[in-house]
DNA sequence: AAAATTTACGAAAACGATTGAGAAATATTA
DNA sequence: TAATATTTCTCAATCGTTTTCGTAAATTTT
């Protein structure tokens, strides 16, 4: 069917050997043979068969890459792909191919992360988020393969993480809300399910403790669904006086409590600050403009790829990277007004 | 290094062969043997090394899918995100991998997709989005590889498309705003090198010219991003005289223009009436709730797998389906004032 | 009980490449 | 010119499977 080496070389009437060889710019080989295997090979439409390549150099070349879709943790199908298309750029420098997998029918298959990598030689594994009772992880930090988590704290000799640093994140944005004189500070929680979750809450907790004015009443439960941030919204509205600020766990949940709150005749940022996390390029043209804490999401892709190939080329152990996050000052927090009384 | 058939043959004293049909549970050994041969490959930790089969069987069971990120067309990461986790699940049905390629890289290695769908021995190749300009095309069509493409509509021996009737859904808008006796009616482009932008544009010309009312000063260049749309709008808003309606290519245009009227103080639909293409959540979302055309992504993107393993199992030719787009009613259009007059 | 059939396993070739060791051809040195 | 070194190619093993064919043993049929 297809050309190989094999027809070449009769073509040619010399060995294979001599044509792989010559096709891989060895250096026992003729530069005058070189160029005529290449011209022929060319004739003949010649491609390599990558599958017999890396069986034979026992290397596949190769990066899984895990996408959580089961449960739609964080809602943002587009952080997923700009994630992964970084991924992608990234690792065809390295001469690398990206095989998907996706959780749901893995499991459905019974198979663990593990054995779909092994199975397919991959050299390294990508997870983009990460629920926390899944109980592969175990199984994947002790398997020695490469494994690099996004938004999923963890590290140990093979497996490393990089996420932003979602608690310096909420510091940000909670002592830009305390500058503005805010004290009566909600919060919405993301998915349960996401260790993001938990760091983003913790931080807003320990900060409100520590000027004593936490209250359980303040915090909502959220999923990072527009829909979640949307009903929060409507229940703060209804509260019997309005907290001075809302912090969402992130932009999407922001944009569901403007929402509600513009439903509800609540005004922002005159009757209520509002604050959002990840700066989703949306946040710009919904009114007001949402103030946020910025995430370099091509960053993080960047840093993991770069991370996973330490590991894999240099025996790197995993280290867990944290990025800087930023404050994107615009329209939806204002000065606390009951403060300039 | 890994346990291979071998090493299960020899601690068993049988043959590699034997382990092989015991494990692929062929009817010419014993079920007592089978039983045993998964018992000791469980125990030894055995992972059948995927490349090996696909070498020595000729069938990858590999998809491949390009996704173009070099342009930003329709700026919907989210979207390709949604097409490629359809095609991932449904692909895993059939027990398919899936490796992804990014189109900007391999250009720069002056490898065609056909390349490097060859030397994978991928068995279809999937494409989300396609630029007009592309010269790929042609060889693509005349490679013999299965191929389906989205948001590009050919169809050939070996190539077929699914996408939704953009005809159509521009229709269903116009009649639409026709109803509603809108007539100035404004269209936002699409990106030029998206081929649906072309047809959208189109049949938005055709209506309007039936009706005797196209003005090339009512049409504006957009690229499908949120600033494009932004941009657009505050040049409407400048027009000496307001249109009726406008009509974005897609929501997250509409979206810009939303912004840019709610800064120059035009009140939608009061003032003018907007209409978006996609039905992307954050429509429900914005002030005012966008009114839009929904196309069903995930019905697209099963469609092509769908087509795309017909054509690979039973030899199937290529088609070109359309889907319906549906009129999804919300609030950002209202009955013209001045036909009331 | 002999013949025919079935069952269960082994031997070996194949898939398409790579690669180190060895052989042949050519070039260099003494 | 002979000996040595260098270049250039061939040989053959290898990677981990699958699969066809062959054959001995077990089973059934006559």
């Amino acid at each position: 069917m297809a050309v190989t080496i094999k027809d070449i070389a009769v073509e040619m009437g010399i060995t294979p050997s001599s044509v792989s060889k010559a096709l891989n710019e060895k250096s026992d080989v003729s530069t005058d043979l070189k160029r005529k295997v290449r011209q022929v090979a060319q004739e003949m439409g010649y491609k390599k068969n990558m599958l017999a390549v890396r069986l034979v150099t026992m290397k596949s070349n190769t990066l899984g890459v895990f996408i959580f879709s089961r449960t739609k943790i964080r809602n943002s199908e587009s952080t997923a792909y700009k994630y992964l298309n970084i991924m992608l750029n990234e690792a065809k420098k390295y001469g690398y191919d990206i095989v998907l997998f996706s959780i749901e029918s893995s499991l459905s298959e019974n198979k663990s992360y593990i054995d779909l990598c092994r199975e397919r030689q991959v050299e390294g594994a990508l997870f983009i988020g990460f629920e926390n009772n899944d109980y592969h992880l175990e199984e994947l930090v002790h398997s020695g393969l490469p494994v690099v988590m996004i938004e999923k704290n963890i590290s140990s000799e093979n497996t490393g993480c990089v996420m932003v640093d979602n608690a310096g994140g909420i510091s940000l944005g909670m002592n830009y809300l305390f500058t503005l004189g805010h004290e009566k500070i909600a919060f919405i929680k993301g998915h349960f399910a996401a260790e993001l979750s938990e760091i983003r809450f913790s931080q807003y907790r320990k900060m409100m403790e520590e000027k004593n004015i936490y209250s359980d009443r303040l915090v909502f439960e959220g999923d990072f669904s527009l829909e979640s941030g949307y009903a929060v919204g409507l229940r703060i509205s209804e509260m019997p006086e309005l907290p001075d600020a809302v912090f969402a766990s992130n932009d999407l949940m922001a944009i569901g409590v403007i929402r509600a709150f513009s439903e509800k005749g609540i005004k922002i940022p005159d009757d209520i600050s509002l604050i959002g996390f990840d700066n989703f390029e949306i946040g710009k043209y919904v009114q007001p403009k949402l103030t946020t804490i910025a995430q370099n999401f091509s960053d993080i892709a960047e840093s993991a790829v770069t991370m996973i190939f330490n590991m894999i080329n240099s025996g790197l152990h995993g280290r867990s990277v944290l990025l800087d996050p930023e404050l994107i000052v615009r329209e939806s927090c204002a000065i606390n007004k009951k403060y300039t009384d």
